[in-house]
DNA sequence: TTTTATACTCTGACTACTCACTCATCTATT
DNA sequence: AATAGATGAGTGAGTAGTCAGAGTATAAAA
Protein backbone atom coordinates (compact mmCIF):
# COMPACT_ATOMS: atom_id res chain seq x y z
CA UNK A 1 0.00 0.00 0.00
CA UNK A 2 2.33 2.63 -1.28
CA UNK A 3 6.11 4.46 0.09
CA UNK A 4 5.85 3.58 3.56
CA UNK A 5 7.50 6.48 5.83
CA UNK A 6 11.57 6.35 6.55
CA UNK A 7 11.67 5.32 10.52
CA UNK A 8 15.53 6.05 9.50
CA UNK A 9 14.31 9.63 8.23
CA UNK A 10 12.32 10.23 11.07
CA UNK A 11 15.04 9.89 13.57
CA UNK A 12 17.83 11.98 11.43
CA UNK A 13 15.29 15.22 11.63
CA UNK A 14 15.23 14.20 15.58
CA UNK A 15 19.01 14.34 15.56
CA UNK A 16 19.31 17.26 13.57
CA UNK A 17 16.96 18.75 15.49
CA UNK A 18 18.60 18.62 19.01
CA UNK A 19 21.88 19.78 17.63
CA UNK A 20 20.31 23.01 15.81
CA UNK A 21 18.07 23.82 18.49
CA UNK A 22 20.75 23.46 21.66
CA UNK A 23 23.00 26.03 19.18
CA UNK A 24 20.61 28.59 17.95
CA UNK A 25 17.28 28.36 20.80
CA UNK A 26 13.73 26.93 20.07
CA UNK A 27 12.26 29.68 18.11
CA UNK A 28 15.79 30.93 16.39
CA UNK A 29 16.36 27.92 14.95
CA UNK A 30 15.07 27.60 11.40
CA UNK A 31 13.21 24.50 10.15
CA UNK A 32 15.24 24.65 6.79
CA UNK A 33 18.04 24.24 9.10
CA UNK A 34 17.05 21.22 10.93
CA UNK A 35 16.29 19.76 7.50
CA UNK A 36 19.38 20.72 5.62
CA UNK A 37 21.25 19.19 8.91
CA UNK A 38 19.03 15.64 8.47
CA UNK A 39 19.50 15.86 5.17
CA UNK A 40 16.24 15.57 3.91
CA UNK A 41 14.52 18.50 1.99
CA UNK A 42 12.66 21.36 3.56
CA UNK A 43 9.16 19.85 2.47
CA UNK A 44 9.91 16.62 3.99
CA UNK A 45 10.18 17.73 7.31
CA UNK A 46 6.56 18.67 6.87
CA UNK A 47 5.61 14.99 6.11
CA UNK A 48 7.25 13.40 9.10
CA UNK A 49 5.97 16.42 11.12
CA UNK A 50 2.52 18.30 10.47
CA UNK A 51 4.13 21.56 12.62
CA UNK A 52 7.04 22.73 14.03
CA UNK A 53 5.34 22.59 17.13
CA UNK A 54 4.45 18.92 16.76
CA UNK A 55 8.40 18.29 15.87
CA UNK A 56 8.99 20.28 19.80
CA UNK A 57 6.52 17.70 20.80
CA UNK A 58 7.52 14.78 19.57
CA UNK A 59 11.09 15.86 20.42
CA UNK A 60 10.47 16.03 23.61
CA UNK A 61 8.56 12.81 24.15
CA UNK A 62 11.52 11.15 22.78
CA UNK A 63 14.19 12.82 24.63
CA UNK A 64 11.86 12.19 28.17
CA UNK A 65 11.52 8.50 27.49
CA UNK A 66 15.21 8.17 26.73
CA UNK A 67 15.89 9.94 30.11
CA UNK A 68 13.37 7.86 31.51
CA UNK A 69 15.04 4.52 30.43
CA UNK A 70 18.24 5.85 31.77
CA UNK A 71 17.07 6.39 35.24
CA UNK A 72 14.49 3.52 35.50
CA UNK A 73 16.07 1.16 33.66
CA UNK A 74 17.72 -1.94 35.88
CA UNK A 75 15.90 -0.24 38.88
CA UNK A 76 16.21 -2.35 42.46
CA UNK A 77 12.65 -2.89 43.52
CA UNK A 78 13.77 -4.83 46.73
CA UNK A 79 16.47 -3.11 48.01
CA UNK A 80 16.40 -0.14 49.92
CA UNK A 81 14.57 3.14 49.67
CA UNK A 82 17.89 4.90 50.00
CA UNK A 83 19.63 2.62 47.27
CA UNK A 84 16.77 2.96 44.71
CA UNK A 85 17.01 6.51 44.65
CA UNK A 86 20.44 6.04 44.23
CA UNK A 87 20.02 4.59 41.33
CA UNK A 88 17.34 6.82 39.69
CA UNK A 89 19.85 9.66 40.58
CA UNK A 90 22.76 8.29 39.48
CA UNK A 91 21.20 7.56 36.00
CA UNK A 92 19.95 11.06 36.11
CA UNK A 93 23.39 12.64 36.54
CA UNK A 94 25.27 10.58 34.26
CA UNK A 95 22.76 10.81 31.61
CA UNK A 96 22.53 14.35 32.15
CA UNK A 97 26.25 14.62 31.58
CA UNK A 98 26.96 12.19 29.06
CA UNK A 99 23.49 14.14 26.66
CA UNK A 100 24.38 17.83 27.21
CA UNK A 101 22.54 18.47 24.41
CA UNK A 102 19.48 16.91 24.99
CA UNK A 103 19.60 17.98 28.36
CA UNK A 104 19.94 21.66 27.55
CA UNK A 105 17.21 21.13 24.79
CA UNK A 106 14.81 19.65 27.55
CA UNK A 107 15.67 22.72 29.68
CA UNK A 108 14.65 24.62 26.99
CA UNK A 109 11.60 22.69 26.36
CA UNK A 110 10.10 22.81 29.78
CA UNK A 111 10.41 26.79 30.13
CA UNK A 112 8.91 27.25 26.82
CA UNK A 113 5.29 26.90 27.04
CA UNK A 114 4.92 25.12 23.67
CA UNK A 115 4.47 22.01 25.07
CA UNK A 116 0.80 20.31 25.25
CA UNK A 117 -0.51 18.89 27.76
CA UNK A 118 -0.49 15.22 26.67
CA UNK A 119 2.98 15.25 25.65
CA UNK A 120 3.53 17.03 29.22
CA UNK A 121 1.85 14.18 30.77
CA UNK A 122 3.23 11.30 28.46
CA UNK A 123 6.49 12.54 29.23
CA UNK A 124 5.87 12.02 33.29
CA UNK A 125 4.33 8.66 32.65
CA UNK A 126 7.48 6.20 32.71
CA UNK A 127 8.33 7.82 35.78
CA UNK A 128 5.09 6.30 37.85
CA UNK A 129 7.79 3.77 39.84
CA UNK A 130 9.75 6.36 41.35
CA UNK A 131 6.28 8.12 42.76
CA UNK A 132 5.71 4.51 44.20
CA UNK A 133 8.70 4.70 46.29
CA UNK A 134 8.52 7.90 47.43
CA UNK A 135 4.83 7.23 48.17
CA UNK A 136 5.71 3.89 50.31
CA UNK A 137 8.68 5.60 51.81
CA UNK A 138 6.61 8.45 53.43
CA UNK A 139 3.68 5.56 54.72
CA UNK A 140 7.27 3.61 56.25
CA UNK A 141 8.10 6.89 58.33
CA UNK A 142 11.52 6.28 56.25
CA UNK A 143 11.57 10.21 55.70
CA UNK A 144 11.58 13.20 57.42
CA UNK A 145 7.76 14.14 59.35
CA UNK A 146 5.43 16.52 57.61
CA UNK A 147 7.54 16.24 54.11
CA UNK A 148 5.18 17.21 51.58
CA UNK A 149 5.44 14.63 48.75
CA UNK A 150 5.47 17.06 45.63
CA UNK A 151 8.90 18.77 47.68
CA UNK A 152 10.73 15.29 47.57
CA UNK A 153 10.45 14.72 44.09
CA UNK A 154 10.27 18.28 42.93
CA UNK A 155 13.68 18.67 44.63
CA UNK A 156 15.38 15.36 43.63
CA UNK A 157 15.11 17.36 39.86
CA UNK A 158 16.29 20.45 40.90
CA UNK A 159 19.23 19.04 42.92
CA UNK A 160 20.33 16.54 40.10
CA UNK A 161 20.43 19.79 37.75
CA UNK A 162 22.59 22.10 40.35
CA UNK A 163 25.01 18.72 40.47
CA UNK A 164 24.93 18.29 36.77
CA UNK A 165 25.34 21.99 36.28
CA UNK A 166 28.87 21.90 38.70
CA UNK A 167 29.84 18.63 37.12
CA UNK A 168 29.84 20.04 32.93
CA UNK A 169 32.01 23.51 34.46
CA UNK A 170 34.51 20.99 36.54
CA UNK A 171 34.73 17.51 35.51
CA UNK A 172 37.72 16.02 37.35
CA UNK A 173 34.63 16.59 40.11
CA UNK A 174 31.96 14.60 38.88
CA UNK A 175 32.56 11.55 41.29
CA UNK A 176 32.83 14.02 44.01
CA UNK A 177 29.90 16.51 43.02
CA UNK A 178 27.79 13.25 42.25
CA UNK A 179 27.84 11.47 45.38
CA UNK A 180 27.86 14.86 47.41
CA UNK A 181 24.63 16.09 46.10
CA UNK A 182 23.04 12.62 47.00
CA UNK A 183 24.45 12.96 50.51
CA UNK A 184 23.06 16.12 50.69
CA UNK A 185 19.72 15.12 49.15
CA UNK A 186 19.51 12.19 51.29
CA UNK A 187 20.04 13.77 54.53
CA UNK A 188 17.91 16.26 53.49
CA UNK A 189 15.19 14.09 53.28
CA UNK A 190 15.64 11.31 55.29
CA UNK A 191 14.36 10.95 58.90
CA UNK A 192 16.94 11.43 61.50
CA UNK B 1 20.95 70.31 25.73
CA UNK B 2 17.70 69.48 24.19
CA UNK B 3 15.52 67.15 25.24
CA UNK B 4 16.31 64.20 28.11
CA UNK B 5 15.17 60.64 28.05
CA UNK B 6 12.31 60.04 30.35
CA UNK B 7 13.18 57.51 33.01
CA UNK B 8 9.80 56.79 33.17
CA UNK B 9 9.55 55.72 29.39
CA UNK B 10 12.37 53.29 29.94
CA UNK B 11 10.95 51.37 33.23
CA UNK B 12 7.24 51.48 31.59
CA UNK B 13 8.98 49.64 28.12
CA UNK B 14 10.75 47.10 30.64
CA UNK B 15 7.46 46.71 32.86
CA UNK B 16 6.10 45.88 29.14
CA UNK B 17 8.92 43.77 28.07
CA UNK B 18 8.64 41.87 31.48
CA UNK B 19 5.00 41.19 30.93
CA UNK B 20 5.17 40.25 27.14
CA UNK B 21 7.78 38.40 27.62
CA UNK B 22 6.35 36.22 30.18
CA UNK B 23 3.56 35.66 28.41
CA UNK B 24 4.63 34.68 24.76
CA UNK B 25 8.21 33.96 25.78
CA UNK B 26 11.47 35.77 24.83
CA UNK B 27 11.50 35.18 21.15
CA UNK B 28 7.96 34.79 19.84
CA UNK B 29 7.84 38.64 21.83
CA UNK B 30 7.22 41.48 19.10
CA UNK B 31 9.23 44.84 19.95
CA UNK B 32 6.14 46.06 18.65
CA UNK B 33 3.55 44.41 21.17
CA UNK B 34 6.63 46.03 23.88
CA UNK B 35 6.30 49.45 22.65
CA UNK B 36 2.71 49.18 22.20
CA UNK B 37 2.07 47.68 26.09
CA UNK B 38 4.24 50.68 27.03
CA UNK B 39 2.64 53.17 25.31
CA UNK B 40 5.58 54.54 23.15
CA UNK B 41 5.94 54.38 19.53
CA UNK B 42 7.82 51.80 18.22
CA UNK B 43 10.43 53.47 17.01
CA UNK B 44 10.78 55.03 20.69
CA UNK B 45 11.65 51.74 22.07
CA UNK B 46 15.13 51.79 20.04
CA UNK B 47 16.31 54.47 21.57
CA UNK B 48 15.78 53.71 24.59
CA UNK B 49 17.73 50.39 24.12
CA UNK B 50 19.26 49.87 20.88
CA UNK B 51 18.49 46.16 19.76
CA UNK B 52 16.13 43.75 21.40
CA UNK B 53 19.66 41.98 22.68
CA UNK B 54 20.27 45.48 24.61
CA UNK B 55 16.67 45.20 26.02
CA UNK B 56 16.89 41.45 26.97
CA UNK B 57 20.33 42.19 28.85
CA UNK B 58 18.93 45.64 30.43
CA UNK B 59 15.57 43.56 31.74
CA UNK B 60 18.00 41.01 33.60
CA UNK B 61 20.28 43.60 34.90
CA UNK B 62 16.95 45.02 36.33
CA UNK B 63 15.37 42.02 37.74
CA UNK B 64 18.54 40.56 39.36
CA UNK B 65 18.97 44.45 41.44
CA UNK B 66 15.31 43.70 42.70
CA UNK B 67 16.11 40.15 43.72
CA UNK B 68 19.63 40.86 45.32
CA UNK B 69 17.46 43.55 46.98
CA UNK B 70 15.29 41.29 48.18
CA UNK B 71 17.05 38.68 49.69
CA UNK B 72 19.97 41.16 50.68
CA UNK B 73 18.03 43.81 52.25
CA UNK B 74 18.34 43.32 56.51
CA UNK B 75 20.38 40.52 56.00
CA UNK B 76 21.56 39.44 59.47
CA UNK B 77 25.30 39.87 59.65
CA UNK B 78 25.98 39.16 63.49
CA UNK B 79 23.49 36.32 63.39
CA UNK B 80 24.05 32.46 62.86
CA UNK B 81 24.80 31.00 59.84
CA UNK B 82 21.34 29.36 59.99
CA UNK B 83 19.68 32.99 60.48
CA UNK B 84 21.55 34.39 57.34
CA UNK B 85 20.99 31.78 55.35
CA UNK B 86 17.33 31.79 56.82
CA UNK B 87 16.71 35.39 55.80
CA UNK B 88 18.49 34.91 52.24
CA UNK B 89 15.89 31.69 51.21
CA UNK B 90 12.67 33.64 53.04
CA UNK B 91 13.58 36.69 50.83
CA UNK B 92 14.36 34.73 47.60
CA UNK B 93 10.85 32.60 48.07
CA UNK B 94 8.97 35.36 48.51
CA UNK B 95 10.00 37.34 46.08
CA UNK B 96 9.85 35.28 44.15
CA UNK B 97 5.95 34.03 45.03
CA UNK B 98 4.81 37.70 44.35
CA UNK B 99 6.70 38.47 41.59
CA UNK B 100 5.73 35.64 39.38
CA UNK B 101 6.28 37.13 35.50
CA UNK B 102 9.69 38.30 36.87
CA UNK B 103 10.81 34.89 37.96
CA UNK B 104 9.26 33.29 34.82
CA UNK B 105 11.15 35.78 32.76
CA UNK B 106 13.98 35.61 34.64
CA UNK B 107 14.26 31.46 34.02
CA UNK B 108 13.75 31.91 30.89
CA UNK B 109 16.79 34.57 30.44
CA UNK B 110 18.73 32.39 32.57
CA UNK B 111 18.47 29.58 29.63
CA UNK B 112 18.18 31.76 26.79
CA UNK B 113 21.97 32.04 25.81
CA UNK B 114 21.31 35.60 25.12
CA UNK B 115 22.33 37.08 28.00
CA UNK B 116 26.32 38.71 27.29
CA UNK B 117 29.01 37.87 30.18
CA UNK B 118 28.90 41.29 31.47
CA UNK B 119 25.16 40.82 32.25
CA UNK B 120 26.12 37.73 33.81
CA UNK B 121 28.74 38.94 36.37
CA UNK B 122 27.06 42.39 36.70
CA UNK B 123 23.81 40.22 37.62
CA UNK B 124 25.66 37.74 40.66
CA UNK B 125 27.85 40.82 42.09
CA UNK B 126 25.10 41.90 44.52
CA UNK B 127 25.71 38.17 46.13
CA UNK B 128 29.05 38.43 47.23
CA UNK B 129 27.85 38.73 50.97
CA UNK B 130 25.97 35.27 50.53
CA UNK B 131 28.73 34.01 49.42
CA UNK B 132 30.97 35.03 52.16
CA UNK B 133 28.59 33.36 54.48
CA UNK B 134 28.82 30.65 53.14
CA UNK B 135 32.75 30.53 53.34
CA UNK B 136 32.80 31.67 56.09
CA UNK B 137 30.61 28.04 57.44
CA UNK B 138 32.84 26.25 55.34
CA UNK B 139 35.66 27.59 57.34
CA UNK B 140 34.53 27.45 60.90
CA UNK B 141 33.39 23.73 59.96
CA UNK B 142 30.16 24.55 60.23
CA UNK B 143 28.09 22.31 57.21
CA UNK B 144 29.00 18.99 56.64
CA UNK B 145 32.02 17.73 55.84
CA UNK B 146 33.49 17.79 52.13
CA UNK B 147 31.10 20.04 50.27
CA UNK B 148 31.85 21.92 47.52
CA UNK B 149 31.05 25.62 48.04
CA UNK B 150 29.61 25.91 44.36
CA UNK B 151 27.33 22.90 45.46
CA UNK B 152 25.89 25.04 48.38
CA UNK B 153 24.61 27.47 46.79
CA UNK B 154 23.68 26.16 43.85
CA UNK B 155 21.58 23.76 45.57
CA UNK B 156 19.96 26.65 47.32
CA UNK B 157 18.68 28.15 44.13
CA UNK B 158 17.31 24.78 43.12
CA UNK B 159 15.90 24.08 46.11
CA UNK B 160 14.11 27.53 46.18
CA UNK B 161 13.15 26.98 42.55
CA UNK B 162 11.16 24.07 43.80
CA UNK B 163 9.97 25.69 46.99
CA UNK B 164 8.40 28.25 45.16
CA UNK B 165 6.46 26.20 41.96
CA UNK B 166 5.16 24.43 44.95
CA UNK B 167 3.58 27.19 46.24
CA UNK B 168 2.19 28.67 43.26
CA UNK B 169 0.35 25.39 42.84
CA UNK B 170 -0.65 25.39 46.55
CA UNK B 171 -0.82 28.69 47.85
CA UNK B 172 -2.67 27.52 51.24
CA UNK B 173 0.27 25.78 51.85
CA UNK B 174 2.88 28.27 51.80
CA UNK B 175 4.28 28.46 54.95
CA UNK B 176 4.44 24.87 54.98
CA UNK B 177 6.22 24.60 51.85
CA UNK B 178 8.56 27.90 52.53
CA UNK B 179 9.66 25.86 56.33
CA UNK B 180 9.82 22.17 55.09
CA UNK B 181 12.09 23.52 51.89
CA UNK B 182 14.55 25.37 54.08
CA UNK B 183 14.07 22.40 56.77
CA UNK B 184 15.18 20.12 53.76
CA UNK B 185 18.08 22.71 53.04
CA UNK B 186 19.55 23.04 56.06
CA UNK B 187 19.62 19.53 57.59
CA UNK B 188 21.15 18.83 54.04
CA UNK B 189 24.29 20.89 54.34
CA UNK B 190 24.47 21.37 58.54
CA UNK B 191 27.11 19.41 60.11
CA UNK B 192 25.83 16.39 61.76
C1' DT C 1 7.98 -13.96 -12.14
C1' DT C 2 6.93 -9.80 -14.36
C1' DT C 3 3.89 -6.01 -15.07
C1' DT C 4 0.80 -2.64 -13.78
C1' DA C 5 -1.83 0.35 -10.74
C1' DT C 6 -1.85 2.85 -6.75
C1' DA C 7 -0.95 5.59 -3.09
C1' DC C 8 2.06 7.40 -0.81
C1' DT C 9 6.81 10.09 -0.20
C1' DC C 10 10.37 13.45 -1.84
C1' DT C 11 11.76 17.77 -3.61
C1' DG C 12 12.75 22.82 -3.57
C1' DA C 13 10.99 26.90 -5.50
C1' DC C 14 7.42 29.66 -3.95
C1' DT C 15 4.00 32.27 -0.97
C1' DA C 16 2.26 34.90 2.56
C1' DC C 17 3.61 36.73 6.52
C1' DT C 18 6.21 38.51 10.62
C1' DC C 19 9.82 40.85 12.63
C1' DA C 20 13.75 43.96 14.12
C1' DC C 21 15.19 48.02 12.95
C1' DT C 22 15.41 52.75 10.09
C1' DC C 23 14.52 57.37 8.90
C1' DA C 24 12.18 61.62 7.42
C1' DT C 25 9.45 64.50 9.84
C1' DC C 26 7.61 66.53 13.79
C1' DT C 27 7.93 68.17 18.64
C1' DA C 28 9.47 69.18 23.39
C1' DT C 29 13.03 70.92 26.29
C1' DT C 30 16.92 73.87 27.34
C1' DA D 1 17.70 78.69 18.11
C1' DA D 2 19.63 74.48 18.85
C1' DT D 3 19.50 69.93 20.03
C1' DA D 4 17.94 65.69 21.00
C1' DG D 5 13.75 62.75 21.76
C1' DA D 6 9.22 60.90 19.60
C1' DT D 7 6.64 59.03 15.85
C1' DG D 8 4.99 55.27 12.73
C1' DA D 9 4.98 54.03 7.87
C1' DG D 10 8.42 51.77 5.48
C1' DT D 11 12.40 48.37 4.45
C1' DG D 12 14.77 44.22 3.92
C1' DA D 13 15.78 39.91 5.85
C1' DG D 14 14.07 35.81 7.18
C1' DT D 15 10.35 32.36 8.38
C1' DA D 16 6.85 28.37 8.53
C1' DG D 17 4.42 26.04 5.63
C1' DT D 18 2.55 24.78 0.56
C1' DC D 19 2.26 22.53 -3.78
C1' DA D 20 2.88 20.56 -8.38
C1' DG D 21 5.62 17.46 -10.44
C1' DA D 22 8.79 13.49 -10.04
C1' DG D 23 9.98 9.29 -7.83
C1' DT D 24 9.33 4.80 -5.45
C1' DA D 25 7.85 0.94 -2.44
C1' DT D 26 3.99 -2.02 -2.18
C1' DA D 27 -0.06 -4.99 -3.58
C1' DA D 28 -2.79 -6.90 -7.13
C1' DA D 29 -3.08 -8.64 -11.72
C1' DA D 30 -1.19 -10.96 -15.57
Amino acid sequence: MARPKSEDKRNAILDAATRVFAERGLTAAPTSEISKQAGVAEGTLFTYFKTKDDLLNALYREIKLELADAMMSGFPRRKSVRIRLRHVWDGYVNWGVANREKRKVLAQLNVSGMLSKESIEAGSAPFVEMQNTIRDAIERHLLRKGLPIELISKTMAAFAEATMDLIVLKPAMANKYREGGFEIYWAGIARK
